[in-house]
DNA sequence: CGGGAGCTTGATGGACCTCAATCCCTGTGG
DNA sequence: CCACAGGGATTGAGGTCCATCAAGCTCCCG
């Protein structure tokens, strides 16, 4: 089963025709080199991709030549749906290791949304779930402290790699370098070295030659506030309210 | 027409079955005073809501009390498309006006997925269209100061009022006040205060009211790097590349 | 051996936060 | 009519977090 389907394939039981339609799309398969663009802003190229290799990211640029990262896609995630639908993307694409794509074109997938709309609806949740990772992301950069952000961001990759068989809970690749990191987090890069070096000193976790360790994840995620992803989707326990104060 | 089949109507150009199904969609009205809650964090409610008057936010509440704030939809914005798919609501939904509301329960939403494939791609197209601007709001948030964020924040609003009919680029009613503009932009509300004086100061806009001015909208966009809304979505016009390095 | 990518550390300054106080306006109750 | 309270805006003082500048380090690779 290819990876898109194995995905899609949590949220409706896809049946053999479904499933084969999705093969399908991600039949050709593309390598690109480290630091390779794939999409960049304003690019007006009807095309989407799902990551099957490597690590990538997303990012805006700023007209001061800053740079805001938005997400990091890994196995199985698609990247740049958006741009396919608003017809210019408007963000960019950039491998960060070598990666393997697979390219869908928006002709092609309006295809499947009319023949198959079961898969429609599974995309449109696949989309969700990313959309809320770019929510949770939000809340770290501008509410949480430098270091209660970065906690939160490896954590969140932890779990991501583990969903897709890629890492533990304790340690995982990490082919990120502390300038990655830097426009991720909205931090500069000297500061995150020293949110680093402060998360390595308090024995929480350590990032050393592209492996990440984390050493005490339940300390960690009392640090940073953290949520299970799987929580955030599938937890039907019931509301645990805080307190919410309307203006 | 309703205001959802209005929307998606710029995307496809809706049959009369497909409109009559949204306005059906749309049938039963809610009222809710201000600073009521449609949906708090972890509620498992399958409702989404598309908000008819006023104006409401979105937002998550941290441990310490703390609050960020993702959007505030304005007439016609879908409030809650996740919460149905992901079966718990990530995030919490607040009036900050007395508004109307018309709720759609997931069960319908997937009937309407099933008998009219192209409302599917049609509502994705929408949801896609609110993604982008969550991201334009993590870059501000992330990589630009607080003088020009608020300003992009302000640019923003200013044309997706103009885009519903509920103001000009030059002036608009805006009944946030500086606490909630703070959670939203990740500031405190005395920055805010500040932040507001230079602009006017500076004679870029005045918020004064609940009504905002905008003396100088090309000075502001220039100051924010403000890209529109429309060029994000249709433009076709070709990239201008900036520069990307890739790290 | 030189160069480059990436990591590390120190010093300094600025952007923004926090605490505290004051003021304005509006609504409410006497 | 006034007194009062509460939401909101405004301003000042002081401190903290993080950015910026500058330098040196390690490692790898040519």
């Amino acid at each position: 089963m290819s990876r898109l389907a194995t995905k899609l394939n949590v949220f409706v039981r896809l049946s053999d025709d479904e499933r084969t339609c999705l093969d399908g799309l991600e039949a050709e398969r593309i390598r690109i080199r480290r630091g390779g663009e794939l999409v960049h802003e304003g690019q007006v190229g009807h095309k989407a991709y799902i990551l099957q290799f490597g690590w990538a990211c997303s990012f805006k640029l700023l007209p001061d030549g800053g740079r805001q990262i938005i997400r990091f896609p890994i196995g199985g995630d698609l990247m740049g749906l958006r741009g396919l639908l608003l017809r210019t993307s408007d963000h960019s694409f950039s491998a960060l290791t070598d990666i393997v794509v697979s390219s869908v074109e928006a002709t092609r997938l309006a295809g499947v949304f009319d023949q198959f709309p079961r898969l429609g609806a599974a995309i449109l949740w696949a989309a969700s779930r990313e959309e809320a990772m770019v929510v949770e992301h939000l809340v770290s950069v501008g509410r949480r402290s430098a270091v209660e952000r970065t906690a939160h961001f490896f954590l969140e990759l932890s779990e991501r790699l583990r969903l897709v068989g890629l890492g533990t809970q304790e340690q995982f690749k990490c082919p990120l370098n502390q300038y990655v990191l830097a426009d991720a987090l909205g931090l500069s890069a000297i500061h995150v070295n020293r949110v680093l070096r402060t998360l390595r000193e308090r024995r929480f976790m350590t990032l050393r030659d592209r492996i990440v360790h984390i050493h005490d994840p339940d300390g960690m995620k009392m640090l940073a506030g953290y949520q299970e992803i799987e929580g955030r989707i599938f937890d039907t326990s019931g509301s645990k309210r805080i307190r919410a104060e309307a203006n």
